[in-house]
DNA sequence: AGTGCGGCCTGTCCGC
DNA sequence: TGCGGACAGGCCGCAC
């Protein structure tokens, strides 16, 4: 489900409810995440202030001066606010509670996120080291794209979704920045010009930070921490749009899968 | 080192 | 109406 625009829509609907409160406790009914919740995750957050709710690539960031949890939505989590004496629904796998009353509710069917926890600075947290610059940090341009690319045989779209490369660009913004900028999916990334690769990087900017300003995209089920759905849905120009007619140019939009992903783009408008 | 893929899970939808 | 199979917004970890 998440993208990088979605979990950012995340962290500011639930940071207003955690950011400067203390944790009066945690409330944990199944560990069993991609990796199981450690086991002194409730000893270390319990009586700690949250300084700030951060995001890296998908990952949140709860910062305390004890250390940092480190949470992800994987494919269907998402994360809401609600008063700490909710009954909890199907999937509701954890629960950080502030000592305000209200309460951080963590629900994931497939249970491919995940919540850990780290001493040190997550900079240097395996999961976190390798990845490569934020899309919509000021390293992130066509000049990097283009000579990160260089030799590179797999196709752009793996490319852009390679979080080595640039960390948070799932599938769903994959094929829309790339018909944005003309680009076809299945180009090899080492055989793409400097000026497209500008192109490129700026059309990543573009579409995330205008999901970013609508909630993102609810396809079936993101609501944001405030409980509302994306809005980003009537921007797509071609994800989950198979068959339909381009709207540009009127050309039937291609469905093909791509490293395992479903890739949507128009034969008309990209090369 | 770069690339390709299996696997982790549940829910939903589609064809028979 | 039931059932099997494909598929879903992510991404680690392994084999080659």
């Amino acid at each position: 489900m998440p993208e990088l625009p979605e979990v950012e829509t995340t962290r500011l609907g639930i940071s207003p409810s955690l950011s400067g409160h203390s944790i009066a406790g945690v409330v944990i009914r199944e560990r069993r995440l991609r990796w199981p919740i450690p086991e002194h995750i409730e000893e270390r957050l319990t009586g700690a202030v949250v300084s700030s709710v951060e995001r890296r690539a998908k990952y949140l960031l709860f910062r305390t001066a004890r250390g940092t949890a480190m949470a992800h939505l994987g494919m269907s989590g998402s994360m809401r606010i609600v008063a700490s004496e909710t009954d909890p629904t199907p999937h509701d796998h954890y629960d950080i509670v502030m000592d305000s009353g209200t309460a951080l509710r963590f629900n994931d069917p497939r249970r491919f996120g995940c919540l850990l926890w780290t001493d040190d600075n997550p900079a240097i947290h395996p999961l976190l080291a390798r990845l490569g610059p934020e899309p919509l940090g000021a390293d992130f341009n066509g000049e990097y794209l283009y000579s990160t690319a260089k030799n590179r045989r797999v196709t752009i779209k793996q490319y852009l979704m390679n979080s080595n490369i640039v960390a948070g660009v799932g599938n769903i913004y994959a094929s829309e920045s790339l018909f944005r900028s003309g680009i076809h999916p299945l180009r090899a990334a080492g055989r793409i010009s400097q000026k497209r690769m500008n192109d490129l990087a700026q059309q990543v900017r573009a579409v995330l930070t205008e999901a970013i300003r609508l909630g993102g995209t609810t396809l079936r089920d993101f609501y944001g921490g405030d409980g509302k759905p994306g809005y980003f849905k009537a921007e797509l120009m071609v994800y989950d749009r198979a068959g339909m007619p381009c709207r540009l140019c009127g050309e039937p939009i291609r469905q093909a899968v791509i490293g395992q992903r479903s890739t949507y783009y128009c034969v008309g408008c990209q090369r």
